[in-house]
DNA sequence: TTGTAAGCGTTATCAA
DNA sequence: TTGATAACGCTTACAA
């Protein structure tokens, strides 16, 4: 269990060169500061000695750490382990370390493993924590450049890495207008959520655009959880009979809904249509196979990641980068066209 | 952008003592030797100033990263999730920062992504890729202590988490037998996965200990995927039609062979059982439910780090540790009485 | 109980 | 082009 770890002077000894030598030589951005010869017997000697930089010496005197913090809500929700993925491989292949938390979406816990990365030193944040409130998040971004995924705030002050909510939700909307329904319903996620909120906005417009009421056919679930989405969707469908299709804020309650339906003996597709959000792994086979928008989980965090590297190099206060993804529409057994139009 | 970082100086000049004294009063293992008064004095200008160590000083001054590497094949398979939330929450609440990467079931990958651990410093190891060889893991543990999830060497000599694939095997075989089943086959896991290995193995025992023969009804796939188990169980199905059951290495190859099933009109449960293994998230509501052997993730993640931790503590040599965990069967719509015996 | 001082392995500044 | 040196912030003998 001997730790044996070789450092620069090592390498300069064997060289027979200074220590600081070898670090210029060594180091790409210094490399060109030194005699090409000596870059090579360097190079060759640290290569014969394994030799590994240490990067907690070089965050130490650089104060850098190369490693980012990663705040997701919870690694468990089907949603997550994609766009870390993309994260990861986006910052492996330039030299950074994800660090990766869960909030659970309790407030208090964010501020909490926040404050763990700040004392880990990271280099920076991408935060996939869609509140609508952000009290420290303010702050956080005047000390360390912070991506946003999944969320932008109104003024749109923050970097982002987002999907374009309006038109998923409007692909589900007019999937569904186009079967032959007109009383869609929106079952929506819980107020404090920023995603949640804009489907919805973006249920409204689509219904709107359609000529289409939503007066008493709009819910919203406490929490993102089937058990949730079960008892609001079964209580806007006894309350309003009428309806035939539910467009769902994410996947969970989509399939919340779908057993909502089932259990006041409306079937779906048969009678009841639902449309999911974001294809989470298994959505085609779930009984029945649910009709999705999928959003493309590893290009948002290779794209966040990304931001964030370009934010990481760039001293300059380039204006403010916001992307923006195109979602699709997953047609699968969940929908189908109404028994009856009314 | 500005990052101002306190120090052990700045609480030394607020109390008027000495930064030595500072280390000392804040940490833990050395508080008990400086003046209660004083600690207390030092606390206080701590947190007023917001205080927090750096861990790159005092990793580089302790040679301790506090920091372990997590290695897992893939994140976006719904088996690890849960498992490395349970290492999360373990690790974070002893000080330490898992390190997450994956390997995609690459050996090179595999050489490479614990290569960069090792850079980085990372202080011990949690490996949950299952490889029957393993080439680097001798040289890897005489360096730092390794824990294995969900893995065993022959030989027994790694601490490891794994649950009882003997037992979880039995059940879904008793649970088969119990049905009315007698022609039951096994689609295994890849040849070089330690897991397949295993439960092949305990499908082997189950089935002897109930005098039924496993002569042609035992299958390996290529990858642990839907599609190769779909192949696998087809090819098998067609050239075994006696089959009434099949017991499958994992959740995804009995998805795999459900699918088979249904492209040879064996409909499952009716005329074709299926069990698979871990109890992936959904399975509760794929179609049909899977009857499968669910492993409780979360322990096995808390379990493993755990352990890790107290190799971290232990400097004397302890006689190495093996955590088994007992998995359960969880009993749904896929399995289901033969239509007729054999 | 506290202070002193050295050093962990790098990088950056300055001088040669 | 290279060498010398100091410093990053912390811990830990050792001395007082």
């Amino acid at each position: 269990m001997t730790r044996v770890a070789t450092t620069l002077k090592d390498v300069a000894k064997l060289v027979g060169i200074h220590p600081a030598t070898v670090s210029r030589a060594l180091n790409p951005r210094t490399a060109h500061l030194v005699n090409p010869a000596t870059v090579a017997r360097v190079r060759k000697a640290a290569a014969s000695l394994n030799y590994v930089p240490n990067p907690m010496a070089s965050g130490l005197r650089t104060a850098r750490s190369h490693t980012i913090g990663v705040v997701i809500p919870d690694l468990t929700n089907p949603l997550f382990p994609g766009m870390v993925r993309g994260i990861q491989d986006t910052l492996a292949r330039a030299g950074y370390t994800p660090l990766l938390v869960n909030t659970d979406n309790d407030p208090e816990v964010e501020a909490h493993v926040v404050a763990s990365l700040r004392a880990r030193r990271v280099d920076g944040f991408i935060l996939a924590t869609a509140r609508r409130d952000h009290p420290f998040l303010l702050e956080l971004s005047e000390k360390f450049p912070v991506v946003l995924i999944n969320r932008v705030t109104e003024s749109g002050q923050f970097p982002s890495v987002t999907t374009d909510e309006m038109h998923g939700i409007r692909l589900a909307v007019d999937h569904l207008v186009g079967l032959g329904h007109r009383a869609i319903a929106h079952i929506g996620g819980p107020a404090w959520s920023s995603t949640g909120h804009e489907r919805a906005q973006a249920f409204s417009r689509a219904m709107k655009s359609h000529g289409l009421s939503t007066a008493r056919r709009m819910a919203a679930v406490d929490a993102w959880s089937v058990e949730s989405a079960r008892d609001t969707a079964r209580a806007l469908l006894t309350a309003q009979p009428a309806i035939t299709a539910v467009v769902a804020a994410n996947d969970q309650l989509a399939l919340g809904a779908i057993a909502a339906g089932r259990s006041l003996k409306l079937r779906c597709p048969r009678a009841l249509s639902v449309t999911g959000y974001n294809d989470m792994p298994f959505m085609d086979i779930v009984d029945p196979p649910l009709t999705t928008v999928r959003v493309p989980q590893h290009d948002i965090g290779a794209e966040a990641a990304r931001l964030l590297l370009s934010l990481l190099r760039d001293d300059a206060q380039s204006p403010v980068k916001h992307v923006r993804l195109t979602p699709e529409l997953i047609e699968r057994g969940s929908t189908a066209p109404p028994l009856r139009g009314d």
